[in-house]
DNA sequence: TTTTAGCACTCGCAGAGTTTGAGTGCTAAA
DNA sequence: TTTAGCACTCAAACTCTGCGAGTGCTAAAA
C-alpha cells in the first residue's frame, strides 16, 4: 500500500515497470542509470516518471507543480526533498522551468514534447459513444461539402474542448479532367455551369450571356461540349479553342477551361473555424493582451493557412503536433497545434486541426483530430465512389 | 471667436442654430423653453446640444465626460457650473448616468437612443472611395452565393470597426415553384440534382440510387420530370405522387419534393461571423469576463439567430438599431446592434447586421450595413435577373 | 430668473508598505 | 542516496495614504 503506485487519475502505470513490494525494500528505490546513447532517453526511469507526472499534473490544474503535490497526490514513495532534487535535473535538461523561485515546477515546450513522444498514453481514444455520437451528427444530415466541413470545425472544436481548424479540400498535382458538363437556365441570359470532373468534384458557375437561349438549346450546347471536351483538361481544351467555330459554344467551352483552371489553381482554402471561447475559457488567457493576440490569430487565419499546406505535403500522413515555441510563426507560438490531414490520397486533402494552448490534453486532441480526419475521409470516398 | 460654436470634432452646428454674435450677448444665452407637447422633445435646445457633445465625446474617448471637458473642448459660451446643472437634469430624465460621484457623465441606453434618433448627423455616409473599394472586392470575384456572404461579413467589420454579422438568405412565405430539374451522374449510382425555382433559387443535392444509370437515361429523367413537375410545389408534387408508376421516376419525383419542401422550410439560416477582435480592442472589455461573454454570445449565436428573423419579418424595412439594455435577449445586453435586411422583396431576405458595444459609432454603422445591404441586393437581382 | 464663482465633499485610483504562505535550495545527518 | 529541517525568496493579497478629478450646493452677480 505504500507501493511506487501512480494513480489519483487517470494514470496506473508503475514507474519502474516492475512491482514494488514496499519502502522499506531499497532495491526497487535506488536511482536507475541513465540508460547512455540516445539523447531523448538520458533520462532515469524515474526523472521520466516525474516529469509525467508534471506534465499531467499541471495539464489538469493549470498552476506550477510543487513536489509536494507530487508525492502526496501520487503517494510517491519517496520524500518531497528527492523529487525537488531531480527537478532540478530535468530543469538542467530543459525539460521544465521556474516561473519564479517560490513556485512549482511547469513544462517547457520541451517537456511537452518529450511528453507526447514517450510518455504519453496513447491508447485511450474517443469513446465508442463519443465516435457514435459525432458520426450520427454527420449521417443525419445530407449536406453539401461546406456544409460538412463546417460541422467538422464544429464537432472537433467540442470533443476537444479547444478551438477547431478545418481546410477545404485542396485539389493535389493531378489536373481536373472534365467528365460531364450541364447548362441549366436560370434566367433569360443567366445560365448555370455544373462541371463534374472525373475526380469527382462538382463545380458551379454561373455565366451570363449576351443573348437569351433557350434550355432545349442550352441542353443541345451541354452535349457538344461533353462530345468535344470529354476527359481533357483545362490546357487540352484551350489548346484546341482556336479550331472552333467563332460563336457561342467556343465561349462556353472557354469558360469550361477556366473554371477548371481555376478549380486547379485554387490553394487558398477555405478555413472552418470554431470553438474559439473554449480556448479563451482556459486560465492562461486571463490575461487580455493576449486573449486579443490569439483572437486575431486565429481569426485572421494567416498564420494558420501557411501551416495547412506543409501539413497536406508532408511525408508523414500522420497526426502533426506543434508544440508552442516550435512553431515557425511567431504568431503561434503561443500556442500547440495539433493537425491531421484527411482526404483522397493523390486526389485531394485538407486539414483537421486543433488550436490551444501548450497546456492541452494532446492525447484527447490526437484522437479527436484522428477520427474525425477518417470520418471525413470515408464520406467523401462515400460520396465519390 | 468667442462664439457658441461646436469645434473640436467634425461637429459644426450651432447650439441654437442662429448665430450668437458673442457672450456679451445675453440674448442668445438664455435657457430656450421647453417645446411642450412632444415627450421626446421634453429637453430644451441647450440640453441637446449638451447630450449631443456628451454622446460624442463619450463615443470617441470612451471616458466618462466632465462639465470642464465639454466646456473648454468645445468653447461653450457658458461656465462649467451651468453645464453641470444641465447634467443634473439629464440625469433626472435619464438620458445620462454617473458611475459614482466624482466621475463625469455618461450616456445611458435611453440617451443614445436619443442621439440616434434626433441628435445625429446622418448625412456623413460611406466615402465615395470606400464605396469603391468595397465594391471592387465583390465584382473582383466570381463567387458562389455563401462566398459573397462571408465576403460582406468581412467587408462589413473592417468598414464599421466592429464584428459582423451576416445571415444567409431566408425564403419568404412564398413557395417555391419548381423551374427545371437537371440529374448529372457522378459516379455510377450517384447522382447530382440541379433545382432551379422559379424565384431563382439554385439547390443541389445528392442522390445515391440503388442501380446504375447512365447520363442519357438521366437526361431524360430530368427531362420528364420537368414536364410533368413545372411550375409546382413540393405540396403539389407530393399530393399527385400517388398516381405516378412505381419505378425510378417515383423515387425522382419525391426527392424534389422533398428538397424544394426542405428548401422551403430552412428556417435556420446560416450566420456568417466576422471581425471579433475588432470589438474586443475597444477599451470597455478590458474584462476578461465581458471578453468571454461576447465571445460566447457571438460565436454561439443563438440571440443572433433569434433577433433575424425579427428584423426580417419587420414592418420597417430600414436600418433597425437595438441599443444594450433595450434588446430582449439578455444576452445581447451588453451590446448594441444595427441591422439591415438585404434581398429581394417577398421572396428571400437576409441580414446584415454590426455587433459592438454600447458605445459604438452609430452614424457610421449605420451607413455601412445600409451600404452592404443595398450591394447584396443589387448583386442578387443581377444575378437573378 | 438665470448664470456663475467658489468651495466643500466624494470617491476611485495609484503607489507604498506589510503580511502571508507556498515552495524552493541547501546542508547536514541518516 | 535519501531525507529532515530550515533559511530564503517572491508573488499575491491586503491595507493605508494621498492625490486629483469631478461633482453638488450655496450665495452672489447678471
Amino acid at each position: 500500500m505504500e507501493d511506487f503506485e501512480v494513480n489519483g487519475t487517470q494514470l496506473n502505470k508503475r514507474i519502474t515497470g516492475r512491482k514494488t513490494r514496499g519502502v522499506s525494500e531499497p532495491g526497487n528505490l535506488e536511482k536507475i542509470e541513465k540508460k547512455p546513447g540516445l539523447d531523448s532517453n538520458s533520462l532515469t526511469e524515474r526523472q521520466r516518471e516525474i516529469l509525467k507526472l508534471i506534465v499531467q499534473e499541471f495539464i489538469t490544474t493549470a498552476t506550477p507543480v510543487s513536489s509536494e503535490t507530487l508525492v502526496y497526490k501520487y503517494r510517491l514513495p519517496v520524500s518531497t526533498a528527492t523529487v525537488r532534487n531531480e527537478m532540478v535535473d530535468l530543469e538542467r535538461e530543459g525539460y521544465i522551468t521556474h516561473p519564479h523561485t517560490s513556485a512549482g515546477r511547469v513544462p517547457s515546450d520541451v517537456g511537452y514534447r518529450y511528453y507526447v513522444e514517450h510518455l504519453m498514453e496513447r491508447s485511450s481514444g474517443l469513446s465508442l459513444v463519443e465516435k457514435h455520437t459525432i458520426q450520427h451528427q454527420f449521417y443525419q444530415i445530407q449536406l453539401e461539402m461546406n456544409e460538412w466541413l463546417r460541422l467538422a470545425a464544429s464537432v472537433t472544436a467540442r470533443t476537444a474542448q479547444n478551438a477547431a481548424v478545418v481546410s477545404s479540400l485542396h485539389t493535389i498535382e493531378s489536373e481536373s479532367r472534365l467528365k460531364h458538363v450541364q447548362l441549366i437556365e436560370i434566367q433569360e441570359r443567366l445560365v448555370l455551369m455544373v462541371l463534374v470532373t472525373q475526380q469527382g468534384t462538382i463545380k458551379e458557375q454561373m455565366l451570363s450571356l449576351e443573348e437569351p437561349v433557350t434550355q432545349e438549346e442550352l441542353s443541345i450546347f451541354s452535349t457538344r461540349l461533353i462530345g468535344q471536351l470529354h476527359n481533357m483538361t483545362w490546357k487540352q481544351i484551350e489548346a484546341r479553342l482556336n479550331d472552333w467555330p467563332q460563336d457561342l459554344s467556343r465561349y462556353l467551352a472557354s469558360r469550361v477551361a477556366e473554371t477548371l483552371r481555376v478549380l486547379d489553381q485554387r490553394h487558398d482554402a477555405q478555413i472552418y473555424r470554431d470553438g474559439l471561447s473554449h480556448i479563451l475559457n482556459q486560465p492562461e488567457f486571463s490575461d487580455i493582451v493576449r486573449v486579443r493576440q490569439v483572437l486575431e490569430i486565429i481569426e485572421s487565419g494567416v498564420a494558420l493557412a501557411a501551416i495547412i499546406p506543409e501539413v497536406i505535403a508532408a511525408e508523414d500522413s500522420g497526426v502533426q503536433i506543434i508544440i508552442g515555441g516550435e512553431n515557425r510563426y511567431d504568431d503561434l507560438r503561443l500556442l500547440s497545434v495539433v493537425l491531421a490531414r484527411y482526404g483522397i490520397d493523390g486526389q485531394t486533402a485538407g486539414v483537421v486541426g486543433i488550436v490551444g494552448p501548450t497546456r492541452m490534453e494532446y492525447g484527447r486532441s490526437i484522437s479527436t483530430v484522428q477520427y474525425i480526419s477518417e470520418l471525413l475521409t470515408t464520406m467523401l470516398s462515400e460520396r465519390r465512389g
